[in-house]
DNA sequence: ATCAATGCAAAGAATTTGCACCGTC
DNA sequence: GACGGTGCAAATTCTTTGCATTGAT
C-alpha cells in the first residue's frame, strides 16, 4: 500500500483500498462496503463514505458516474481507459483509444487549459442486445 | 414545442422543456425549479423530476454528471459537444472535436456496439485558475 | 367524459455529521 | 498520551411515490 500523505494508515483504509485496486474498478460505495464486511466485520457505511471521500482528494481513485446509477470508484494508475455501456443488458466495456491524446492536446490549445484528466463515455447496444430487440438481457 | 408523442402537452411541460432550451445546459433539477417557479408558482418540484425523467425517455434531453455535483440536464438537438471543467472555479466550458466521430468508429469497429451515444469529460484547470494558484476564485 | 398529469405530503435512497470510544503514531 | 479515525444513530439531501384533484384531449 503506498503512503497516504501523512494520513494514518488504519486496517479499514488498507482494506477498502486494496478492494478498490482487486476490483478493477466500477464499484459503488455499497457494494464495496458489502465486499469489505466480509473481512472487517464491524465495519460501518459511513467510514467507506469517509474513506472514498479521502481517496478521492488524495487523487488515488477517480468517481465515475454512469447513467441511471450511482457514483462508481475506480482506483488509479493503471492503464487510462474508457467506458462503453450497454443501453440493453447493463454491461460496462473498458476501452482504450489512441485518440484521446491527441483530442486532449487539440482541447488544451483550443482553451488554454491545463487537462489533468480525460474521460470518454459511450452507449449504445451490444452485439447480442442489437439482435434480441434490444432488449435481450433486461 | 416539439410534439411530446402522445403524451399529454401541459403547461408545466412546455414551461420546463422551454427553460432547458434557454438553459444551454448545466441545470440540475432544484436550479430548473426555481426557475420555473418563477413563473408557474404552484408548480412542485416532484413534477420536476417526473418531467425530467419523461423528456430523458423521449429523448428530449440528456442527462450529465459532473464530479462531485448531482446530475445536471441538457436539452438535446444542438450539435453535438463535450465539457471540460475547471476544478479551480468549477467553470463549465463546451467544446466540440471532429475526433469524436472518429473515435465512435473505432470503438464500434472494435467492440461490435451500435453507438448512440459519446460523451467527453475532461477536468483541469483554466488559464486563470493556473496562474493564481490553481484556486483563484473559490 | 376519460384518463393522464399535477400538487402535496410522506416515503425512500444515498450520503453526511455529531459524538463517545478506540487505535495509530 | 494525543489526536485522528471509527462505529453508531440521527440528520441531510436528493429523488420517488400514493392519492385525491385538476386539466388536456
Amino acid at each position: 500500500m503506498r503512503d497516504l500523505k501523512g494520513q494514518r494508515i488504519t486496517n479499514q483504509r488498507r482494506l477498502l483500498l486494496d478492494l478498490l485496486h482487486r476490483s478493477e474498478g466500477h464499484l459503488d460505495a455499497d457494494e464495496l462496503y458489502r465486499l469489505a464486511k466480509e473481512k472487517e466485520a464491524r465495519l460501518s457505511l459511513s467510514t467507506v463514505y469517509r474513506t472514498l471521500r479521502l481517496f478521492k482528494e488524495l487523487g488515488l481513485i477517480e468517481e465515475r458516474h454512469f447513467a441511471e446509477e450511482h457514483h462508481h470508484y475506480e482506483a488509479k494508475g493503471e492503464a487510462e481507459h474508457h467506458h462503453l455501456v450497454c443501453l440493453g443488458c447493463g454491461k460496462v466495456i473498458d476501452f482504450e483509444s489512441p485518440l484521446t491524446r491527441k483530442m486532449r492536446e487539440d482541447v488544451s490549445k483550443q482553451t488554454g487549459f491545463e487537462i489533468l484528466d480525460a474521460e470518454v463515455h459511450m452507449e449504445g447496444y451490444c452485439g447480442r442486445c442489437q439482435m434480441g430487440g434490444e432488449d435481450s438481457s433486461r
